[in-house]
DNA sequence: GTCTATACAAAGATAGAC
DNA sequence: GTCTATCTTTGTATAGAC
């Protein structure tokens, strides 16, 4: 068995890029874009760090990469779920919404994400994502004006209460518990045990 | 008439104060807190960095004391509402949180903050805080859990639309222009005018 | 109350070896 | 394909003058 450090493992270079950008998402989504470093990616994903730049180009260039995987598996997740019976296909839709929190920080890099509209190069590339959904679910699975808003917020509110960490205050206070109840219907138990923890680093 | 450079033009401690804070809520907005120096706060608010640094003591307590004032000032907003027909309060409250795009940055802060949750300094104020604003839609606005649902996962909505810059799809895409519709009512207007363009820093 | 100068640490990116 | 070493820039924070 080779030692270690030194040249990690060899890995073909679609896997390492996956694994790269897995990682990537997990500490992008708990540190924001801003806040993450080269560094920290290439440990979460056990590579150096001049590797992770390498590979990407640039930090920038990586962040798009993720998040444009993170709406990508959004959109698959919800795409899943559009054959079965019409009447509750936004309430799996949301299912498969809550499903995303197995992705480790795929949620919160996305709402990281549609805060960096006042940037000129991730700002228009977040945009054409977001709309991209949006037009999923007017056009392809059919929601109208009302239905696509209240889909949406629901999701928004959902990324919130996951960035805030807030599921430790489930059973310490009603009124969070309501929310939860209400914003996740019977995926309260998948989203508390899917979230991270606040004590987590990601 | 003093030089325009060194000892900007005194100014008594608290209205510098809060002139600081106003700036910092902009930049944080536009550039979240990892992304923020606070050289750019400097800058904006029209002072040096160091004395930036001197008056809050760290970044850190900058932006926690943004944070709580954004706080403050949301709450203030709804709590003028509270008075006036109870049929329309909450259609009120939404008119006042469109209102508070006045105030720049505001609004992208907060959802800045609520990303916050696994830092181990911010995020528990982050939680008390957003869990005051819960309880002051659930206790004393008298809201039921399904209509405080809606309405953080509305207010949650429309904070994404102005993080991202959407505004300017508004006329160019007919799904954006119903989200808009939808998600801001009469307010669409004030929205489109008080929000950042894609292009301004903040 | 406010600034200039600066020390010191962190982090992105590059060069080049294996 | 992957690493070590390192250059360079940037940014927080401190010291001390006015």
């Amino acid at each position: 068995m080779s030692s270690m450090s030194s040249p990690t493992s060899r890995m073909p270079s679609g896997e390492r890029r996956e694994s790269i950008l897995a990682a990537a998402t997990a500490v992008f989504g708990a540190r924001s874009y801003a806040g993450t470093t080269t560094d920290e990616v290439a440990k979460a994903a056990g590579v150096s760090q001049p590797y992770v730049v390498r590979m990407f180009g640039t930090k920038q260039k990586l962040f798009l990469d993720v998040v444009d995987r993170a709406v990508q598996l959004t959109l698959s997740a919800f795409r899943a779920q559009l054959e079965g019976p019409a009447e509750t296909r936004i309430e799996r839709m949301g299912g498969a919404y809550v499903g995303l929190l197995a992705e480790r920080g795929l949620l919160q890099t996305l709402n990281n994400a549609f805060l960096l509209g006042g940037d000129p190069e991730i700002g228009p590339q977040c945009r054409r994502l977001f709309v991209d959904v949006l037009h999923f679910v007017r056009n392809e699975v059919g929601m109208d004006s009302e239905q696509a808003f209240a889909f949406l917020g629901n999701g928004m509110l959902i990324n919130t209460l996951v960035g805030l960490r807030l599921g430790g205050d489930y059973d310490r206070d009603p009124d969070v518990k309501d929310l939860y109840d209400a914003c996740l219907g019977g995926g309260v138990g998948a989203a508390l045990t899917l979230a991270p923890r606040a004590d987590e680093p990601w």
